[in-house]
DNA sequence: AATGAATGAGTTTTCATTCAT
DNA sequence: CATGAATGAAAACTCATTCAT
């Protein structure tokens, strides 16, 4: 049921011991993410991202043993930022009832796809295959909270709630990453909002164990 | 309401009308295709391209005028594959009744999926953020038809008949691919079809005028 | 007897299929030879090398996986030039008595070391314990050939044929290189060669099943 | 009669007179001898010989201007070494008859070549052309050392017992290092030490006056 | 004295692309 | 049209060395 997980360890550096050493780490990861987001992975050279950091390429090599693990290290910081904006738009959800749960629900997932969508893209693209599941924990985190929400609330009567789960978090992260970058001004339409509750509150009623 | 789309054109060379210079072309193009799919964006260079293709590097700059213009020329056979194997897959279904058309929907897009993903996400990773739209032409085209199609069900009486398809349409695609990358041999599994019919019927319910 | 040998081979690229591209090898390996023999291993670098051959990075490395196999390459060369140098040096030796043969074997070591004896040491230096076996051969040559010599004159009634040689031509060897790189001038000092000659003979004698 | 000679002087930094530096130098110079030792000249960067010595790479600069001077400085601990073998296994040798001393000095040579061939080896790959006499200097007193024996042996009436000395030692030690990088287990093959013995028997019969 | 963060020139190597044959 | 030798800008990465703390 897991993925292969064959992934190659992340060769980090030297974890920096003074905090002169952090802040330059996080000058390194902001000035990547930032090129990453705004001229796309090929700009992101560590010569580049070296030079917006106002930092030497061999002070960068100091603390990422190479360009990938640079990458993976913005990639995790990136998912937590998902994951804070998330948990902040999802704070008081469990005494809401159901339909206000769901508006919860989906405001929050827009609201943490809407932090960087272009350096999600752009991680998306550059990350190597050994290194996907970085980006992809957030949609992992995502469908355990679902999965365990799902299951607080047997009233919903589900046949299979664990793969309701899946399939709505999963169906609803490719829905607004589409949108995102098709048509991004769409995502502040309110129409689509309702249309993701529909797609919610009606999938969860077509999953029922009679159904 | 589309995209930005500023894409500068893709420069292609002299369109080869003579069968010899056609043949070399998708000589070529499957060379690249292959290695895409098999060895991933960083080993499909130009010249490993020719080299698999039987070709100079030479022939290859004749057809096509640099290799984004490669990878443009792949990605639209790609969608072209998908579409044939979606149209097969969706033969007869306008006479069919709704749950048994979901059904035909659902089993036409995952085959359609199922046509090199290892490709389809290789053309992600490469492509250019200019022509990324090459390969959501594919959807593109399966949203004007499911669009078509439920323009053709008023029974349906849905609220936003072009925004249901829209979300059905995307988030099937998002699940299919993110299942796909992460999960490979889980689409092989009958419980995911259901749960994905499940979604659909449901979402229709959900998406009524009255709802 | 032999030695580990786990010599991981050598990549060489294209082998050049015009004549052009034979010469263009031979520029680039004779650059490399004289960089090396003039200013020593730190100074060949693959950018001084491929300037100094006047052609463009990209060319050295059309020909050559890496600055090892170049490197290896100018061994061979040199090895060949060497032995070259040997044979022309042996002709005729066959028909000699013995004190006139030793005579002549001294000149034509003496002879071969002479040729690069700068790009000899500088290989030495640069050559990857793996690859140092590239110039070993010389030696080895050198030793199947004076055994088979001493095989060859069962009148000197050796106790240990092949141990003789062996000792016979290392120690032959490293006397004259030592001698190159500490006191080159003393080369040509005649005193020298007799005192070699002394050496073999004395040895030869010394080694006789009786002693 | 010597090499040119334009050795461009060691910098050493401030020689540590006080128990602690010289405590430190000699950590960082067996860390570095160990690395060149194991791993061979590559590994040996001044940051992997500080890591491994267990001290800042400023400290090691605090001693040695440069990695030449800390290379050079190994060198000669490393000479120092191969002497103080040497003298441990030649004494009481001035009491023996001729054949007992040459075994005597055969076994001196080759137990001395035995402290750390491969740091031997590393030494005469990392060093400067400018430098390598430091190595030399084990043969230079070697030399000394059987130019004087040889002079206190009048009986053996040799022609040049200078020249006898330097080709008896320079190809003695030829052999036993050319042996050591090929064959380093035939280093122990008694018959190995018996053809030494011919040899410089052989060679002190064939140098005589008349010979 | 010791530390270790920072430096940046310099190295190897790649790869899209051109153009003479 | 096809070839493939040649190009060279640019990328990743190293490592000896400095210097503020």
């Amino acid at each position: 049921m897991a993925a292969p997980a064959r992934k190659k360890p992340v060769k980090r550096r030297r974890s920096p011991i003074q905090s002169r050493g952090q802040a330059t780490v996080d000058v390194i990861v902001e000035a990547a993410a930032q090129i990453l987001a705004r001229q796309g992975p090929a700009a992101a050279t560590t010569n580049a991202v070296a030079a917006r950091a106002g930092v030497s390429i061999g002070t960068l090599y100091q603390y990422f043993a190479d360009r990938e693990a640079l990458l993976v290290e913005i990639g995790r910081r990136h998912v937590a930022e998902m994951q804070a904006v998330l948990a902040g738009a999802l704070a008081g959800i469990d005494g809401l009832d159901l339909p206000a749960a769901v508006d919860r629900l989906v405001a929050a997932i827009v609201a943490s796809h809407r932090v960087s969508p272009r350096l999600h893209q752009a991680l998306h693209q550059s990350l190597a295959r050994d290194h996907l599941d970085t980006i992809d924990a957030f949609e992992v985190a995502v469908e355990a909270m679902v999965r365990q929400a799902l299951a607080a609330r047997p009233e919903l009567d589900l046949a299979a709630p664990e793969l309701t789960a899946t399939v709505l978090v999963r169906g609803l992260g490719g829905l607004i990453r589409t949108t995102i970058r098709r048509e991004p001004e769409r995502l502040d339409d309110p129409a689509l909002a309702i249309a993701m509750r529909a797609m919610i509150l009606g999938t969860l009623a077509g999953s029922r164990r009679g159904a």
